[in-house]
RNA sequence: GGGCGGUUAGCUCAGCUGGUGAGAGCGCCCGCCUUACAAGCGGGAGGUCGCAGGUUCGAGCCCUGCACCGCCCACCA
């Protein structure tokens, strides 16, 4: 390592691996549990993928929810980021299997037991792949407190929430209709499913009338399911069908006798009016079928192939082939009207990209409505916040209509189900296995978001009353992507109520969806994906971390290099002024010992930032607390402060407030930027411990001094004007000019320094700018062009008379002076007579 | 088919419960190696706030309609 004397740049691949060595090896992200959950700060890390690699939604997330973890630990909180995987039971399966392929072997093949043992294998390789790269952002983990969703106790706490809602009447099995993926073979939830444009082809086919007195014409985008109709519906008030109902048609090809029933679901603008009904492959005929008590018969199996009772013609043949074959069996008998294009949304497995093939099948099922009313109820009356507020609308009106939740799959990586059969009709729930010989274990697993939905307290060792979970649950806050809002957020908050009794999150925060830079989404088979690992090396993780909050709002944002660059030139701004300030002041203790106005205005401001920083957090406004540092670092620190001190000697106590103001500015930083701030804390005088666990003290409003504050505005603006002046008149930067300051009491030295004025020169006046209170007289001689300075003070003249104009407008006009506030018609007034002032000084 | 959000400078976005001349970063132009930083510093140009009406003393902000863009939900075969 070089000395700071030598380092004009911060180069972040040469800090933050020895920064991060620091930290990891200390315990700062370890507590110990005690106190209460009020008194300590905890969030529950949304449970990566053990499939998983870092993408840009984790580093957004990671830096939303490490800045608030760091905040909170430097307030000095005891605070617990908890750790932990998902084993995500298809994502992970789906992996392992592909491996297998490789090998040209199968988990058929291996059989349940060696299958499941290679998939921890897996995970022991690569399932602690995006911890590390978790590390690499700076994220505060407890990494000494790691959980998985198939460790024994978060298993134990899994079964025993299955018996408890069993025992309740909640969990249940039952023949219904699912949504079957016949790519993962296995049934999935409605929240897995995605609608997509497909073209098909709408098939008008004859069914003839049983009574021979003619026939109904049906319309369907699936022929092939016609072999298990078994009514067919028309709307009760259609007259044109009216005298059938209760009739009956014959199935073609079939010879099936299908009733005609009446049915208001039935749309009688849509096709023929007639709808044929087959309860064993359509949602909605399913539920009519339930109505009208029809046979449900499944034509189409679990493999996507036709089944036996497709008949003999059709058994064993894909649902495409037997589609083919059915049309071709209508045309040849000539009962096919008419044929049209028909572009539709067609459910598809976002899991494996696979239509949605709906069926019956025996699954078990979880009754939603009694957990979701109290999961309403606690975002009705505040007990949870959801941010941004048009979030929490989405949530209650899901829950309010949720239906329940086909929770098996047909899996083998995950809980497998405590249940337990013995013949026919013998059945055992429990989370131990039962006694007697025979019983024969339920196969099938439950789906994954059933334990993550359990994920803030089965992390701190729910079911058993352990300190961690006395100490930090319920959580502040849950911080997430809103696409899992529904299939995780509700479910953690209505098995949380359901079993601890508690909230488990007070606040939710939804970040942004992070596009690509031209507003696609981020993916990698478009290509439009970027790699934040990659940007941490570029730009480095401080970069990274500012540019994820400062891009990020209430909506979906595209991806802004330009904000990670901005990060990295504060990183860099910050590493230049702190060079500046330790290696020119003398070591002393860094009690603030202001001597200048511009002292005590720094000390009023750095108060300012850190009170716009801390509300900015609790308003989960990420983009406005990481602007807020670089405004304040930039623009009021170095553009100002630092250049207004160049002028003294750095005594002691000039020192003293630089070092303080600095190291008061390291640790307001530090939860947004802290490889950084870290690096620089270490070379401050008197410091010897991380700044990561250093106090943070609060604004303290003794330092607030609205007069310096007031005194430095017009300098700055009087500076400003100066320079303006100057670089329009074409005077060199370097050039000192005489002058003569008019107004500006005791500042007028620092002005004239900041802009470059003699204050001692004596050649006559060739230019008058105005400044706040008064003008300023400079004497530049022949530098100045008198024409030019005429033709610009008669602009300025003009513009000023302008402004007058509007304002005595606006005061002359009745209504605003009668209406408006009497503070904002002050102010008008004193604007009015603050340019008359200016207008008369030139 | 319903909801929700967006449309502000060349680009990406801020603009609080309507209130003084509409902001930032990047880009662009001009000038500077002013001994913390050239990944820097100083100065500057650039906007009919999507369109059309309305309410108001006053509208980027409120109301109505329209046009695009995006997201969510939904069982029209």
């Amino acid at each position: 390592m070089t000395t700071l004397q030598e380092r004009t740049r911060f180069e972040p691949s040469e800090v933050e691996p020895r920064i991060a060595e620091r930290w990891w090896s200390s315990a700062l992200h370890h507590p110990e549990p005690g106190g209460t959950p009020r008194e300590n700060y905890s969030i529950a890390v949304p449970p990566p993928n053990i499939t998983g690699v870092l993408h840009m939604g984790h580093a957004l997330n990671g830096s939303v929810q490490d800045t608030l973890i760091r905040y909170h630990r430097m307030l000095g909180m005891r605070t617990k980021w908890i750790l932990g995987t998902d084993h995500a039971g298809i994502a992970t399966q789906a992996q392992v299997e592909k491996a297998l392929r490789a090998e040209g072997t199968s988990r058929e093949a291996l059989g349940r037991e060696a299958f499941v043992e290679r998939v921890w294998q897996w995970r022991a390789k690569y399932g602690g792949q995006i911890i590390e790269q978790f590390k690499r952002l700076g994220a505060t983990l407890d990494y000494d407190d790691e959980r998985f969703t198939l460790d024994d106790g978060y298993v134990r706490a899994v079964l025993e929430v299955f018996v408890a809602l069993y025992r309740k009447g909640l969990i249940y099995r039952d023949h219904y209709m699912v949504n079957w993926d016949p790519g993962t073979r296995s049934a999935i939830s409605d929240l897995e499913v995605e609608d997509r444009e497909v073209d098909d082809t709408l098939f008008h086919v004859a069914y003839p009338l049983e009574d021979g007195s003619g026939e109904i014409v049906v319309a369907t985008v699936r022929p092939e399911t016609m072999l298990a109709d078994t009514a067919v519906a028309v709307h009760p008030d259609d007259d044109r069908y009216r005298h059938l109902v209760g009739k009956a048609a014959i199935l073609p090809l079939i010879g099936r006798r299908l009733p005609i029933i009446a049915d208001p679901y039935v749309k009688t603008d849509f096709g023929s009016g007639a709808l044929k009904i087959t309860p064993g492959h359509d949602p909605n005929d399913f539920e009519i079928g339930r109505r009208h008590e029809l046979d449900e018969i499944s034509v189409i199996g679990e493999d996507g192939r036709m089944t036996a009772a497709a008949g003999p013609d059709y058994a064993g043949l894909t649902a495409a082939e037997a589609q083919a074959k059915v049309v071709a069996a209508l045309t040849e008998q000539g009962r096919i009207r008419h044929t049209e294009g028909y572009r539709h949304t067609v459910p598809f497995s976002q899991r494996s990209g696979e239509r949605i093939e709906p069926l019956i099948s025996l699954q078990w099922f979880m009754a939603m409505g009694e957990l979701a009313a109290p999961a309403i109820e606690v975002v009705r009356d505040g007990r949870i916040t959801i941010h941004p507020e048009s979030q929490s609308r989405r949530y209650i009106e899901w829950l309010e209509n949720i239906r329940p939740w086909c929770i098996s799959r047909q899996l083998w990586w995950g809980h497998q189900i405590p249940v337990w059969y013995r013949g026919a009709d013998e059945t055992y729930v429990g989370t131990e296995p039962p006694e007697g010989e025979g019983w024969v274990r339920d196969p099938d697993v439950l789906d994954t978001w059933f334990s993550s939905g359990l994920w803030p307290f089965a992390t701190l060792g729910w079911p058993d009353d352990t300190p961690e979970l006395r100490a930090f649950h319920p959580t502040d806050v849950l911080s997430t992507a809103r696409d899992i809002l529904f299939l995780w957020v509700a479910r953690m908050v209505m098995l949380g109520l359901e079993f601890t009794g508690d909230v488990p999150f007070e606040d939710v925060y939804v970040h942004s969806v992070i596009q690509a830079p031209d507003g696609r989404r981020m993916s990698k088979s478009l290509g439009t994906g970027i790699d934040p690992l990659e940007e941490i090396e570029r730009h480095g993780a401080d970069a990274v971390r500012f540019g994820l909050l400062a891009m990020s709002s209430t909506q979906d944002v595209r991806y802004s290099s330009e904000k990670i660059q901005q990060g990295q030139r504060l990183a860099n701004k910050l590493f230049n002024a702190s060079r500046f300030v330790l290696l020119n002041v003398q070591e002393v203790d860094a009690a603030p010992r202001p001597q200048t106005v511009y002292d005590r205005w720094i000390l009023s401001r750095l108060q300012a930032a850190k009170a716009t920083f801390a509300r900015n957090l609790d308003d989960f406004d990420f983009a406005k607390a990481a602007l807020g540092l670089y405004d304040f670092v930039y623009g009021e620190l170095c553009d100002w402060y630092l250049e207004f001190t160049k002028g003294r000697e750095f005594d002691a106590e000039q020192s003293a407030t630089m070092l303080y103001v600095l190291g008061e500015t390291l640790k307001l930083a530090h939860p947004v930027i802290p490889f950084v701030t870290e690096e620089l804390w270490s070379h401050v005088p008197g410091t010897d411990g991380l700044l990561a666990v250093t106090r943070l003290t609060p604004p303290d409003d003794v330092l607030r001094d609205e007069a310096a504050e007031a005194e430095i505005a017009a300098v700055i603006e009087a500076v400003q004007a100066l320079r303006s002046w100057r670089d329009e008149a074409g005077v060199k930067p370097g050039q000192v000019l005489p002058a003569r300051i008019d107004g500006l009491d005791g500042s007028a030295g620092l002005v004239a320094r900041m802009a470059r004025l003699d204050l001692e020169g004596d050649d006559g006046p060739t230019a008058t700018v105005a400044v706040p209170g008064g003008t300023v007289e400079i004497r530049a001689g022949d530098l100045v062009d008198p024409e030019a300075e005429a033709r610009k003070a008669a602009a300025e003249r003009d513009r000023l008379r302008r402004e007058i104009a509007r304002a005595e407008g606006k005061l002359a006009n009745e209504g605003f002076v009668a209406k408006a506030p009497p503070q904002l018609v002050q102010a008008e007034r004193e604007k009015l007579e603050r340019l008359r002032r200016e207008l008369d000084g030139l």
